[in-house]
DNA sequence: TTCTGATATTAGGCACTCCTAATATTATCT
DNA sequence: AGATAATATTAGGAGTGCCTAATATCAGAA
């Protein structure tokens, strides 16, 4: 039997599926957070699929699935992309406050390396429980910021966006203070931090080179540094730290 | 194509399936060093069904693959039972070292009461690295024995089985101290710690009654404490800790 | 507006791990 | 030994989450 034609942007159907959870569920709502960013803008199939390195009719299947379910995890539109619905959003950032917890815990009293602390957490957070959490927490003193500079979300709370820009972007000569850094390639993290380039450390870009590298000064610009713009990548920059 | 019969004890055929540890593959594993115990018996079908809350037919297909792995993870002829190979063996005392590591740390490091452990330790074991493990260890102070009693294994060791009775069937006024108490039940085990019977404590058994319960003395027999035979059978005695 | 390339969805399949029903084998009792 | 009970296996199917191939839709350029 061939299946109706249907108008374009018809809302998914939702067909009420009991509400399941996994690793891979998990990994789409935190993907969907992130590219939704601040702004909360609707999410392309193809966007989600090179995020989790998966095809598109990979995400199609699992957006489908993750509308229908009660609650529903995302709004979801064909053709239109998805956005979470609050008990999405729920999830993913409850899932940013285990990683950056897990995170600080591993390098603060397991005594990982800065570089060692994205992987593991990346594979706990699915697991810990609300308990584990809490103690993590307490044991670390309620922290605020992650190893690498990521602010922690409060329990239960919707996180925020913080008002960072690539150093890439950041204008040249004008002070600036690492907000904080990528915690996805260990090489890179590894080099920063012998650089001595880490959260609250303030620098100035000091000239772009045609070459695709620019040169910094901390601080008092008493040496310059040649990074690769594959490593200034890695660092975002604000005015001031709170926001 | 109906399949060809097959002599009874053949050893299934093993095709070259590349080997998959999954959390599922973890508990089979772990069910079958339980269920073999000291001598390595062979386990049967339907014993491990029941200690993994799974239908027969589910086991026989787990036992298929896994005896088909390489490396094998264990050795199976059909209507025989299984063993675990030392690739299974391994992996599965692998598994009990990270759960009472995990216990230890989530008592002592992490403060959750005796009770609370199990069920944490038992999700997390599948998914904490090497790295994990070994911090974990190193700032325990490479302990020997968990929160309940039980012997932790060396790391890349083979485990031992230790010489253990259970209360029930230790004779009449005879000394006893406690070497380890199951971990599965969370309230005997708040009901065991009130009443301060824990590993190290030494106890007789003063009578058995009839009605399903028998009377202990801690120590010096100040005081009689009449347990249920049910919460008896949580409490495993040795007459030296060493062994 | 119509074509075209980019993006998205549907269709159909596979591996995993579970299920029920049917069948086969083994063990036990008379 | 033969019947029966207990145990085990095969057959066939379901849900998840991935894949490729085919098709549909959308968005930008002519």
């Amino acid at each position: 039997m061939r299946r109706r034609a249907v108008l374009s942007s018809e809302l998914v159907a939702a067909k009420p599926v009991p509400l399941v959870i996994s690793e891979s569920v998990d990994d789409y709502l935190k993907a969907i957070l992130k590219l939704g960013g601040a702004e909360d803008s609707r999410v392309t199939t193809k966007a989600l699929a090179e995020k989790l390195g998966v095809r598109t009719p990979s995400v199609t299947g699992m957006l489908q699935k993750l509308a229908g379910q009660r609650p529903a995890m995302v709004l979801y539109e064909k053709h239109r992309g998805v956005r979470l619905t609050s008990a999405g959003k729920r999830r993913a950032w409850e899932l940013v406050r285990h990683h950056r917890l897990l995170e600080l815990f591993l390098h603060d009293i397991l005594k990982y390396s800065w570089d060692e602390v994205h992987e593991e957490a990346e594979r706990l957070e699915h697991f810990i429980s609300e308990r584990f959490e809490d103690r993590v927490a307490a044991i670390l003193g309620d922290p605020e910021f992650d190893p690498h500079g990521h602010l922690i979300p409060q329990k239960y709370a919707t996180g925020v966006f913080r008002h960072e820009v690539p150093l890439v972007d950041w204008p040249l000569r004008t002070p600036a203070i690492i907000s904080s850094v990528s915690d996805r390639n260990a090489v890179s993290l590894r080099e920063l931090e012998r650089l001595g380039l880490m959260p609250g450390v303030t620098l100035a870009v000091e000239k772009r080179n045609s070459t695709a590298s620019l040169s910094v000064c901390i601080a008092d610009c008493a040496h310059a540094i040649r990074l690769s713009n594959d490593l200034a990548s890695c660092i975002l920059v604000a005015v001031n730290l709170a926001s």
